[in-house]
DNA sequence: CAGCTGACAGATATTGAAATCTGTCAGCTG
DNA sequence: CAGCTGACAGATTTCAATATCTGTCAGCTG
């Protein structure tokens, strides 16, 4: 059994975790399940996770990083001017997510659940989004493109606004004929409140 | 008893059923026990509603109803020119919402799983309250206030980006510090948007 | 001796039998 | 005879016994 000679690191154990979330679902994964896949005892697991719930925390840090990591792209893009930048990114975001949860409806149902558990970490990377852009924001205001008091605020404000298609708890209306329209009559409201 | 000897009709089943449910929670509360209350047998109760999905469903819409006629009178108040009766609208949703929630937890978490069962009344509901928005941002145009190319898909738009502060999954985000604030800020560029 | 194991206590989840509920309807009652 | 009752079948929920899981730790192993 090569897997079992291998060194037990922090990364095998989340990637062994994802694995046994997504064959058995939230409810049903153990870390005595993990364990199993990795061929150590629970004990080992512990060794690396103080709790199940820092475990559970870790898995769902590194999936919402990755997203994190494509919108930073986004943001960065100067080739784009402010506004098309904040379409963009918004695009972005909601195809994303779209996406997820339209191929693997379980695993994305997995995630949401991950999600609500997750507090802080949650947390972190809405603030990790709003100061991607809040940093467009400022370089809209910048080049005169937007009138804005407080660039945190509006980019704290877009991100709310813009909930229903970014949130899990509202995927199930991603399906719906009629939502890419929907998203772009938000999209062309708020671009043009920071025009102002 | 005097109770027993009314005639047994849909509003006072209703007004039991609200009573049963606000006793004992969602879950707990059975046809048999709005019977009971009511001092008749159960069938009776399914001589005025078919199923107890019906019985639930009719007293979610009571609910719905109460805000969508408070609602209903802000939309008519034309004492207010446009930009603040969009304003005043949303600031009286939330307000009521807030209220509630703070108010009666319990009560309320009854009612978000309620509305969490009523798809179809819950969409008219939907519908309800767009259709004042419209009506509103109609007369925005009207007055040469707003310019919006379609007044119905505009008063959708300014429904979804608000449902952070009315939609019950955020209940628990109301209490926090500084959502006034937030609130205010979304609101703020929302308008801008309006005026184009 | 660093890292892993496996037994353990207390907490949590599963299971299946018993209780309760939903929805129907034949018949009672005023 | 319009409206209510209460017994009933099948679905769902409850409950308590049983099994599994979480988190710890003394001691084993390479």
């Amino acid at each position: 059994m090569p897997a079992t000679t291998e060194t037990l690191t922090a990364e095998r154990i989340l990637a062994a975790t994802e694995e046994v979330l997504r064959r058995h679902g939230p409810a049903k994964a153990t870390v005595v399940d993990v364990a199993r896949a990795l061929g150590v005892s629970h004990g080992s697991v512990y060794r690396h996770f103080r709790t199940k719930a820092a475990l559970r925390e870790a898995v769902t840090k590194r999936w919402l990083d990755r997203t994190t990591e494509v919108l930073a792209a986004v943001a960065a893009d100067t080739g784009l001017d402010p506004e098309d930048r904040v379409r963009e990114w918004f695009a972005t975001l909601f195809a994303a997510k779209r996406r997820k949860a339209g191929l693997d409806p379980e695993l994305f149902a997995t995630y949401t659940v991950l999600v609500g558990e997750s507090g802080e970490v949650v947390n972190d990377h809405i603030c990790d989004l709003t100061g991607q852009l809040t940093d467009i924001v400022r370089a809209g205001v910048a080049s005169g493109a937007f009138t804005v008091d407080d660039p945190e605020t509006t980019a704290r404000a877009l991100f709310q606004a813009t909930g229903f298609f970014h949130d899990p708890g509202y995927a199930k209306e991603w399906e719906r004929p009629g939502v890419q329209e929907e998203f772009e009559a938000v999209m062309d409201l708020l671009v043009k409140g920071l025009r102002g």
